[in-house]
RNA sequence: GCCCUCGUAGCUCAGUCGGAUAGAGCACAGGAUUCCUAAUCCUGGUGCCACAGGUUCGAUUCCUGUCGAGGGCACCA
């Protein structure tokens, strides 16, 4: 049983004989400092009114109840204020050994979810260019949100929202006809606004490669074979950069099956939804155009969903987008979008509101990605910008440093990228850290292993071995994984998935160089592999929800980055 | 003008539903290796938690206002 859950349960039964309640506020934590032992509650102080005593009179009476029932608690102090602290006895510590050996990988697991039906939809850039690398933090973080949700107990499908109808998509068909006439030496005056981009001169130059005869075709027609090419060339290419990023969707969902009827006569997928807010008068016709009445929901004016020319507004598919999400069968429909979308946060949650599904939807936003190269900006918006894209910059610094950088900052703050500190293998990159960690304990198994000793099974004779205060702090440690883990689920928030690596990391750091392992003889040796190896499991565990490897040996991290960077030179 | 996010050590950032003397890493200085990987560890100090009020047993945290940074306010995407 966990720690906190113990001392609430006990908490709990001692109040209810007291006839008191259990405080909306009670907070049940380990305490910032070691000396008031390992949790720490609140409730005397919120308490102390009801129970018409002061509130360390009331601690001291809850305090004594404690002593007398809970036997698994070694102390129970009152401090300061009215808190009530608590200390578990080693061997409630040792336990966790057994638990974390028991859950392996899963290790941290729980069913906070029920099995809840979540979509993360993420990074749902237009195809319309390679991925940036503000792409790449809300990759990395819709990623790890899908993989804490599963963690957590909950049905998790991940989307990508493709961008493929509308104006946007027409001018990229139109900049690689362009293209295409100018490269064969034909008319073509630049356009107001196109895509101006490298690619898309490569693009042009493969399609007349496939398309020898496309002058002779019809321009409507060579258009679109402009455009078909162009949107498969450059989703290919993003598909291929999120997977070298080691980000899956299962769902690429296309903006187009919304627009698009089945036949003649038949109603789109947008008209249903129009039909329907038009019946329950949350939409109207007004000078030509269909509006939605997002006054109805706190919004300060109606937005159009189809403009007088006949064209539709992104917001009406992105409306009919969650109507389907919702016919679909989520219960919980979570988006990540950049920061420069969150005017439409509020809108977009009146709409999902209108669908009668209030509440349902959650946004993300994640802040600007200021890249840097020792400490200088690198300019993102110019052409001639070599660190643009995802794919370059994670070839300059492996997948793993990247992913974790973004990972270690809360989505909604702005975030410094600083290419040489990132890519630099030392302590001031935490990855490198946390992975030599649990390299560390791979290879001490390793030579124990030749040396002829295995980790203990847990049980008593283990745990003689580890009555130190080093062992129990370790155990501390791993004790509040699976609450790291629960939390950083409910709020949405992998950082602190990193922050707690990271100091987990460190124990293990200074544990190694505290205690020396294979030398303390067969039974104490036999016992610390016993603990350090729950501590690689915990970190490879962790690691995962971040969709960081877990290295068995260091060589293998310098090797891959190493190699993948051969092929970019640095500007 | 209105709205959103942010403002914590020299730098990059944590800080749990409001808790006890506000933390980590980097940078800087000194030390540690006959022994499991020194990509490591140990020891040093730094704060008007942007500012001013309010709420209460208690505020970095919640509320209001001010200042500063970024972003958003279309029959744009």
């Amino acid at each position: 049983m966990k720690a906190k859950q113990y001392f609430e349960e006990m908490l709990r039964s001692a109040l209810t004989e007291r006839a008191l309640p259990w405080p909306e506020k009670a907070v049940i934590e380990p305490p910032r400092e070691r000396k008031f032992g390992d949790y720490s509650a609140n409730v005397c102080m919120l308490l102390a009114g009801a129970a018409g005593m002061k509130p360390r009179e009331l601690a001291e009476a809850l305090a004594a109840d404690l002593r007398t029932r809970a036997d698994q608690l070694e102390r129970v102090e009152v401090a300061g204020p009215g808190f009530l602290n608590v200390t578990f006895a080693p061997g409630f510590w040792h336990g966790i050994l057994a638990d974390v050996q028991a859950a392996g990988a899963a290790y941290g697991a729980s069913d906070l979810g029920r099995g809840q039906r979540v979509q993360v939809e993420y990074v749902s850039a237009n195809p319309t260019g390679p991925l940036h690398i503000g792409h790449g933090r809300g990759a990395a973080l819709g990623d790890s949100l899908a993989r804490l949700l599963k963690k957590t107990g909950h049905q998790v499908e991940c989307e990508y929202y493709v961008n493929d109808a509308g104006r946007q998509m027409r001018i990229l068909g139109d900049s690689v006809w362009l293209r295409l006439r100018q490269l064969a030496g034909r008319q073509g005056e630049d356009l107001e606004d196109f895509y101006r981009g490298e690619y898309i001169k490569d693009i042009a130059a493969e399609v007349y490669r496939q398309n020898p005869d496309i002058f002779e075709q019809p321009e409507n027609t060579a258009i679109d074979i402009c455009f078909s090419h162009a949107v498969a060339d450059i989703l290919g290419g993003i598909q291929k950069d999120l997977a070298d990023f080691r980000v899956g969707h299962d769902r690429w969902f296309s903006e187009k099956s919304l627009v698009q009827t089945d036949g003649p006569g038949a109603l789109s997928k947008v008209d249903e939804t129009f039909a329907d807010l038009l019946a329950r008068d949350l939409a109207y016709e007004e000078d030509g155009a269909l509006w939605f009445r997002s006054t109805n929901f706190g919004d300060d004016k109606d937005r159009v969903l189809r403009k007088s020319s006949g064209e539709l507004t992104y917001f009406a598919s992105d409306i009919s987008y969650h109507h389907d999400k919702f016919q679909r069968g989520f219960d919980r429909v979570i988006d990540i979008w950049g920061a420069d979308h969150h005017g439409y946060v509020s809108r977009m949650q009146g709409a999902v509101e209108a669908l009668g599904r209030k509440g349902a939807l959650q946004v993300i936003l994640v802040q600007l990605v200021s890249l840097l190269k020792d400490g200088e900006q690198v300019a993102m918006s110019t052409r001639a910008g070599k660190f643009e894209t995802l794919s370059d910059v994670v070839a300059y610094v492996g997948t793993d440093a990247a992913r974790f950088l973004f990972l270690s900052r809360k989505s909604d703050s702005q975030l410094e990228f600083d290419l040489e500190l990132v890519r630099r293998k030392s302590m001031d990159n935490p990855v490198f850290y946390v992975q030599y960690a649990h390299a560390r304990v791979y290879s001490m198994l390793a030579k124990a292993e030749l040396a002829g000793i295995r980790p203990a099974s847990p049980g008593p004779a283990a745990y003689a071995g580890l009555a130190g205060v080093d062992d129990l702090e370790v155990c501390r440690l791993l004790e509040r994984f699976p609450d790291v883990v629960a939390q950083a689920a409910e709020q949405l928030a992998p950082h602190q998935v990193s922050h707690y690596l990271s100091e987990l990391a460190a124990a293990l750091h200074r544990y190694y160089s505290k205690h020396h392992v294979l030398s303390a003889g067969p039974e104490v040796a036999a016992a610390r592999l016993l603990l350090l190896s729950c501590v690689a499991a915990t970190l490879a565990a962790g690691l995962d929800l971040l969709g960081v490897e877990a290295p068995e040996r260091m060589d293998q991290v310098v090797e891959q980055t190493v190699e993948d960077a051969t092929g970019e030179a640095a500007p």
